[in-house]
DNA sequence: GTCTATACGAGGATAGAC
DNA sequence: GTCTATCCTCGTATAGAC
């Protein structure tokens, strides 16, 4: 990132740097592996992203599954993070529902490709990272909310497991269908920044609303 | 369906059911590419699970994609069927959205696959086959339903087409999912008779509260 | 209609020069 | 560290016997 790694060519010689060309395959791999999953993808075409050779790839990641565990590790670092310092113990289960909700909108906001490599990683692989990751605590944490919040009379009777799958599926589906849908009639991309503030709103308004004694 | 598909022979002969043969290889491809998509799916894993010979798949849709093609077709067919023949444009919104969901719950409960099957289709495909096929406008009459509650005053001010998302979200994700986290603790399997029940009742739950003017 | 055997291309991975 | 050239496995698709 400190280096220019657009070309490689800096007062007649090629530039080299390690870290630069790593973010640059990792960044391509992310793109790539969120729209085909790890088998589907391709290192040719995550190469040609980049513009470095191929054997890049396996220079510094080993091989094709070492750059996938690479692209998930740094994809979740940044949600995992957000979400285990939120302390949300204190606070009624309504608010803390409301910080959990706009955290985890927040974070994939910024990288919208992750609800798809995750999906991917869930339904191909059978979520094997989850299983050798500790940061699979995302529904743990949402659960703890909704059964607060039932028990405490603020939420209606409900089942805090499925409606915490069915929640994280009102916040998260959006960005799985978004390359599909792309823009709507009048150009509206669906990965705008207005958009995706939108989204963070109406999702937001239809879960407490959903969620709240009535 | 009519002859015994199970094996080859009968009466000292091999039996030979073209029908029945495309019904195995049908079900058993859309098993494979509802995990893997169509570029990671593997011919060779779609006709060992049929006990048939791999250019079976050859012989009866020409390749690999004219395969995938007849799946998603027949994948769709029960939907968008059940879909057109609802009939809610005299009923209140409230109730026409109950109706619409449950019709669409009941169809993705009796082939769990259908979501996965969508989803990569989406994302990896960048959903043409929505495009070449008129079977889209279920988004459209969700839309509709939504448009009508909101200038009636029965829903709260929500955005039809954010809403109409994330509610298609609530409902399908929790498919996504099942591959993923199989069985929870106590060993309740997500895609079992009680547990889809569940969910279709917590859905709908969920969503009827999210939208209604309070 | 169904099988076995095989051709052929795509794509993951390595060797070795620079 | 980076590139080019090459190897070799795997997977799609076809040929041809039964």
């Amino acid at each position: 990132m400190t280096r220019p790694k657009s070309k490689k060519i800096e007062n007649g010689k090629p530039v080299r740097d390690a870290e630069a060309t790593q973010a640059v395959i990792l960044t391509a791999a992310e793109e790539e592996f969120a729209q085909h999953g790890f088998t589907a993808a391709r290192t040719e075409a995550i190469a040609a992203k980049t513009g470095v050779a191929k054997s890049m790839i396996y220079y510094y990641f080993k091989d094709k599954e070492g750059l996938y565990w690479a692209v998930l590790k740094r994809s979740h670092a940044d949600l995992v993070q957000t979400l285990q310092k939120l302390e949300l113990e204190h606070l009624s289960p309504d608010i803390a529902l409301e910080n959990f909700l706009r955290a985890l909108l927040d974070c994939v906001s910024r990288n919208p490709k992750l609800p798809t490599i995750m999906f991917h990683e869930a339904v191909q692989n059978q979520g094997k990272y989850y299983k050798h990751s500790d940061s699979v605590s995302i529904d743990a944490a949402l659960i703890a909310i909704l059964e607060k919040g039932v028990s405490e009379g603020v939420f209606r009777q409900l089942d805090p497991f499925q409606s915490a799958i069915n929640i994280m599926g009102t916040c998260l589906f959006y960005f799985i269908g978004a390359g599909n849908i792309q823009q709507f009639p009048q150009g509206k991309r669906l990965l705008s920044k207005a958009m995706l503030e939108q989204h963070t709103q109406e999702a937001i308004a239809l879960i407490l609303a959903g969620v709240r004694q009535s």
